[in-house]
DNA sequence: TCCCGGACTTGACCGCAGTCAAGGCACGCG
DNA sequence: CGCGTGCCTTGACTGCGGTCAAGTCCGGGA
């Protein structure tokens, strides 16, 4: 990749480089939008975005870890997504144009390259390719959602399954008695990721280990038999 | 509006015309599209896209009633939406590029035309309105997802509130004991569109009868305490 | 007028999952 | 080495909601 400019932070250039919303941009407008981001820098938990609030910028992932939920009226989470370095923050209320539809927060200590909602329109206006990419990532975004709602309608050990087989195609490691996986994440944040809380979650695996389908030790996870945890997860049959 | 060209048939023309995806695009496009359409009459009850398959096409519903649902693996159905004439049906997929996320059937008989996915993505290259439009549109149907996650958090009544407070904007008619409003369908579809069942859906009712919000009368509502049916389908506090 | 079928309601039952409470286990610090 | 603090697990309880079954109401047809 062309290295940043020199009169912008290498750090925001890079990470606005990499957005997937605008691949195909030249290296010169990604260097007008470095120039043109406020940056701001947030400690761990601090609120980025609130539910309701009216959407007049975004914002570019430059480093750390970002949470997108929705906060029920009884203050329960439902985790949306996760979001790195490159990833956008709120381009739905910027492209919608009313008032931000989740929460975000930072998990981690983490920096933000704030734009202009006006500007990504003008990005889209000014570039056919730009269009496009927008296009589709709006549209895998709803193919997402769909998967979203599908997985609350199941019980809990089946969006387990689900979440271990997606893993496994991801980072699964062959081992001598299966597949083994590394959650990512610890127990309790998974808990939160698949809908549920913890004391649920581990019923959820102790259930799956009793019927020999899974070993769990620690942070590890050895899938023993992935086609019966593939069904579980409700016939992903996909690729 | 202009009346449709005399080659074309008028009512095709007309739903394709009042589509919301290409508002802007002119006359002569729409009539290239009817003309470029394939036209399906299916009857009721008709499956019209099954989840799963490749997307090649999308279609504008011409006539009739669509419901586009997710089905899970006991057969249970999560509604998504209903569509009618001039709603844009598949559009999600042709533009993901990949296969159907959901299932598409008509609850009426029903007319369609049918268009190749690419012919989407020639009017958007053609016209940086159509993009703006289209980009509005997914990214309205994301914010619209996250209001069913939201809604698939709450329990039953709360579910019920929503969807009476939500229609109460549209079609609600202030009467001598409180606002008025029509169901627009049975309780039993009305159960699978709050994704319950006909039983639940009684049992809610009755509860919020109890409770002296409304007045039940056949597929007529009352809703006697607009601001405690807001609070209780979660705090709705827009438009 | 009688009968039938479909929509809706009500009651009884039960399973899943969230909550509260009580432990077990590992890690780090004094 | 002992203790505290998270993280995880297990058990007991409860409430929501889906299922099964029965019963009511209403409109259409013979």
């Amino acid at each position: 990749m062309t290295p940043a400019p020199e009169h912008v932070r290498s750090d925001v250039w890079t990470a606005l480089r990499e957005c997937r919303l605008w691949r195909s941009a030249a290296d010169a407008a990604i260097t007008e939008l470095a120039r043109a981001a406020r940056i701001e820098e947030v400690h761990r938990g601090a609120r980025l975005i609130a539910e309701g609030e009216p959407a007049v910028e975004f914002a570019v992932v430059v480093a750390g870890r970002i949470r997108v939920f929705h906060l029920g009226a009884d203050g329960k989470r439902i985790a949306f997504e996760t979001l790195d370095a490159g990833d956008p923050v709120a381009v739905i209320a910027a492209l919608a144009g009313g008032r931000h539809p989740a929460n975000a927060e930072a998990v981690t200590p983490a920096i933000l390259a704030w734009l202009a909602s006006e500007t990504l329109w003008e990005l889209i206006a000014a570039d056919d390719q730009v269009a496009r990419e927008v296009i589709s990532d709006l549209a895998n975004r709803v193919v997402n959602f769909t998967g979203v709602v599908h997985t609350l309608a199941l019980d809990v050990p089946s969006r387990l399954a689900r979440y271990l087989f997606q893993r496994a195609l991801g980072v699964g490691q062959p081992s001598s008695r299966g597949l083994e996986i590394d959650l990512g994440m610890s127990k309790t944040d998974l808990a939160e990721a698949l809908g549920t809380v913890p004391e649920t979650l581990s019923r959820a695996f102790a259930r799956l280990r009793d019927e020999q389908l899974i070993e769990v030790q620690g942070g590890r996870v050895i899938i023993l038999d992935v086609r019966a945890i593939a069904r579980l997860g409700s016939g992903y049959s996909e690729g």
